[in-house]
DNA sequence: TATGAATGAGGCTTCATTCAT
DNA sequence: GATGAATGAAGCCTCATTCAT
């Protein structure tokens, strides 16, 4: 009855090469209009064998975002033990490495960056199931914990000046998130990428302006 | 069966209706996840009549955020005649007026500036054609380029300091639509809204940094 | 894009063309094993359609079945009057009237009957919602309930002897049902029709077993 | 990963832990539902361990009823030699002897005998192949064979009256099944099991019945 | 013997859109 | 102008079965 035989691989490449239709599609259109049957297609296997390795979309779509994410936690980590040893002489430097544990992790995996920007945009009466928004959201907030923390030290080592650490790190974040949107948007029709430079400019003026 | 409503009603009062819950409808879940079905059903009127008023899905959703822009148009000719007459002093009063333009297109249309943001996600190759979307584009351009030119304006009135006009404009739109982004993100959670204190304390930033 | 434009019926006949169908769907093949793929195309109308009558499978399921078990219920209340009456003479007229109950709500409704004894296969972790399987238990036993009811009546008014009556019931209620089974087995088989004197046959050894 | 059992074990007891897990399975949720992968995990093996030792889903399941049906067969055997040596005294005797067998084989292996209920509903034309579908109707013939020349004998032997033989053994068969259903049934309600004592009490009446 | 990756057909359901009335 | 029945293309997911190893 059933002709076509399975062409068998070795767990991790398919697995590689699944997250890499994944990730193209997931950045492409998003999760709501990205579908399976697509990114299957991508892959050059049949829906199954998706299903075979991942749970469901959603499943498939959490595992895009959380290295990226881990990635994200440990060059915190690495920051906040330089500045444990006084590595940042002022606020310039203390911003532009903040910016660099951002703009390493987008160069790590720019695709679930974009995929990252993606979910924030996806709603709770999406059909993401609460415990996936809620498991990575815990994650994303480990990084913003300790995002805050390095902040706080910061202030008391009389690096930066007396600042509010809640609203200085949303604006921070907030900063790169938006910036990078912008310039990834116009990279879709300029071809051209300002996305480092960006950056770099738009943190420069935030140490200027908290400096001052 | 029969609702004993009038079936007939002026024109602009129906299409009033319809964008009523339209908005609703985006807000709450995106385009992709609206339905045609749910906005008529908020209605009170068939699906059919939505489709007698609208071309379709997308040309409804256009209608929604084109207030908006015009709105931001028509509050950045304001701000650059106030520019024009020398009405600001430094450049933290040019920043926190040019914050107001986008505080207060979202204050009077928050939903449209929501399905904005979730307009930002959808993919060109998309169904939405790209007629709508250029046409969209339009008007948002628009909005760009005289922000470019008050703030060239800026710098030749020696109000700000010679500044990469292209950069800090991206940063300025990066910056708004980031720290939006994410203080509504930790409204979903905390359902505390600090939206335009941050969007303040942003760009009061910005605007020092800038000045330094 | 679209071509193929909807061929509008009534409603009610079209709902009665799907039940029609779904019918005989179901009967052949039971809850989990037909397909709303199968009943459209017995129909000759899209998938859509069905489920633009109907919520869903289960739905439509219930649809079918209720019926039948509303002819029933009818049915006892009827029998139940002309017990009250004194219309029976002896344990015979009563059972050959209790399972001519049956038979009549069979023959108002075969398929829907058989479906019914479909769904009594079905167990707990089917598909069957648990509020379905419950709004149908629910009809079933008010039947049961007036069933009970009889006989006790019956008793009281030496009709019947002393017997066990949630037995009883149970044990006629089981009785047409088994006997049903097979002989809708057989049919399948031997093409050959002996439900309603085989069904006789039972009930009046029944009779003759109670009377004694 | 690689779980540290041994990996050769006797075909047969691999073969009973199949069938053990399959028997499980299978009366859980009936044979549609069920799924190899379920009964593969329950045992611990893989699907393709299933598909040695079995041809196909519908072989595995046909392997569980066929003992209980071998049962009913050798108790029928019995029962035919009780009644040539005339160990029955009388009808009542006959019956409930009769419904030992049935009962016995439903002791012997319950989820065989629900298995086979279940396996009624199923549809002749369905993926179930009709040698297979023949092969089990092979041996349930045979036991109604048996249970028919049964009542011819007793009937000779002037045991019973004159009855309808087929009728009867149609009715001796539909009055257990269907009891059984309905205690079933009743069963997941309550939790609380009369199927014995229902049986018997059903048997009883239909002995008198017929004695009379 | 055993594994498990892979297939592909099929199932339920949603929904933008059309069109006869 | 308005209705609502109908369409059909997608979409997510399941699962019996196969086969290279």
């Amino acid at each position: 009855m059933k002709k076509n035989r399975p062409r068998t691989k070795e767990k991790e490449v398919r697995i590689r090469e699944i997250e890499w239709a994944a990730r193209k599609e997931f950045y492409e259109k998003g999760f709501q209009r990205s579908s399976v049957e697509n990114i299957a297609k991508k892959v050059g296997v049949s829906k199954g064998t998706i299903y075979f390795h991942y749970k469901n979309k959603e499943d498939l779509y959490m595992a895009l975002m959380l290295p990226m994410f881990r990635k994200v936690t440990r060059l915190s980590e690495e920051f906040e033990k330089r500045l444990d040893a006084n590595k940042f002489k002022n606020a310039f430097e203390y911003f532009m490495e903040f910016s660099n544990i951002l703009l390493k992790a987008y160069e790590y995996d720019p695709d679930g960056f974009a995929v990252y920007r993606a979910f924030q945009l996806e709603d709770f009466s999406s059909r993401i199931s609460k415990e996936t928004f809620e498991r990575l959201n815990e994650v994303a907030s480990t990084n913003y914990i300790i995002a805050r923390r390095c902040m706080r030290k910061a202030i008391n080592s009389g690096l930066l000046r007396q600042i509010d650490i809640i609203k200085t790190t949303d604006v921070s974040w907030g900063l790169f998130l938006g910036v990078m949107q912008v310039e990834l948007d116009k990279l879709k029709w300029t071809k051209k990428d300002h996305i480092k430079e960006t950056i770099a400019y738009a943190f420069t003026i935030i140490s200027q302006g908290i400096e001052n």
